[in-house]
DNA sequence: TATAATTATTGAACAATGTTCAATAATTAA
DNA sequence: TTAATTATTGAACATTGTTCAATAATTATA
């Protein structure tokens, strides 16, 4: 058998793309294998290396993908407010909402060492990057302190999200993550 | 072949444990395979599965030990120095010498998705985590408090060196990691 | 001491992974 | 109509984790 061409081969990535999403949101990213995608799309692994190089790069695809609609909900936030403190606390609750009703694909983006970052996926970071790096600026005075405070709240955010879900700082108490995003907002923001 | 009994068992985990850590200092986490460890001991697979339920388990008993050995060296700093700041810059400090010098193992540590944490796992992140917490308690205020800005303390470092080591965040510049604790720091304990 | 029970170790196997590639057939170009 | 191109497959290979019957050395027991 040969040459079907149902689609063409920007379709049949995104196809890939769309089901590889699917699969770790409903079974978590160690689901994301070549052979699990395939079937999912009605083709076999081969096909996948037709389109990327490895899976690695279907993966970095994905969470391209998933950055990119991120940077979407982020540009809405900046749209809709103002105030830069309002701001940077509405985008910490975007990034903990989506760490909730999302934990696999959060965890495929966030959590996962990944090589072949490509320069689309770098691309995508900074279309989340820069706008909080952007309302960040009345409060951090210089674009440079701006961009260093950016990732050290993109930090703090990650890390806390990790270390929930990996569950490796299990210490007696359970603090929820909005509890300890509000708790270094407060600090941080204090200036 | 067979019952050579070279070494107790024990002797025998801890051989297993301390070839595993060589192993990830010298080749990096995905160098941690069960014929790996094994050929480097001197035996088989098999053997390996005697002392550990899987090779998760032998990944989290090298990060069992990695973490005491940390948390000795914050046992130490806080004998060394009396005043809350200083403690904490210290730390701070230690977590990034680590994550500079054993890049490798950091990551078997805290950039590693695990299953099967166990109770000696916890108990020494306990050892780590509670003198933090009590550097802490004089600029929190609180238990709690001093408990919770642990746990973010904690989560920004972590962070920081996470997305530094995985190239996530590569924007435009790049801040060496001190810099943004330093950055962090500053503001975290102006109070 | 002789025999039985225990257990440490192996080697071979299995399934699942990523990945490669010759063969093939459908499409496109000449 | 023919030639060149390319999408797709299926079978293969290496590497992973893991299991387990077979085996032999040690320990316990009679």
């Amino acid at each position: 058998m040969a040459r079907r061409k149902d689609h063409s081969r920007e379709e049949l990535t995104q196809i890939a793309i769309k089901a590889g999403t699917e699969l770790v949101v409903a079974e978590g990213p160690e689901a994301l294998t070549a052979r699990n995608v395939a079937k999912l799309i009605g083709y076999t692994p081969g096909t996948l290396y037709n389109l990327f190089e490895n899976i690695d790069e279907l993966c970095t695809a994905i969470n391209t993908k998933t950055l990119i609609r991120f940077a979407a909900e982020i540009e809405e936030i900046l749209s809709e407010h103002s105030k830069p403190r309002k701001r940077l606390r509405r985008i910490c609750q975007a990034y903990l909402n989506f760490h909730h009703k999302k934990p696999e694909l959060w965890a495929l983006c966030f959590a996962t060492p990944l090589r072949s970052l490509n320069e689309d996926y770098h691309r995508a970071v900074h279309k989340v990057f820069d706008p909080v790096a952007e309302a960040l600026l009345p409060i951090s005075g210089t674009l440079r302190a701006a961009r260093q405070d950016a990732k050290v709240l993109w930090s703090t955010l990650h890390g806390i999200c990790l270390l929930q879900q990996s569950g490796k700082l299990n210490v007696a108490e359970t603090d929820p993550a909005e509890i300890l995003v509000k708790r270094f907002l407060d600090q941080f923001l204090k200036r």
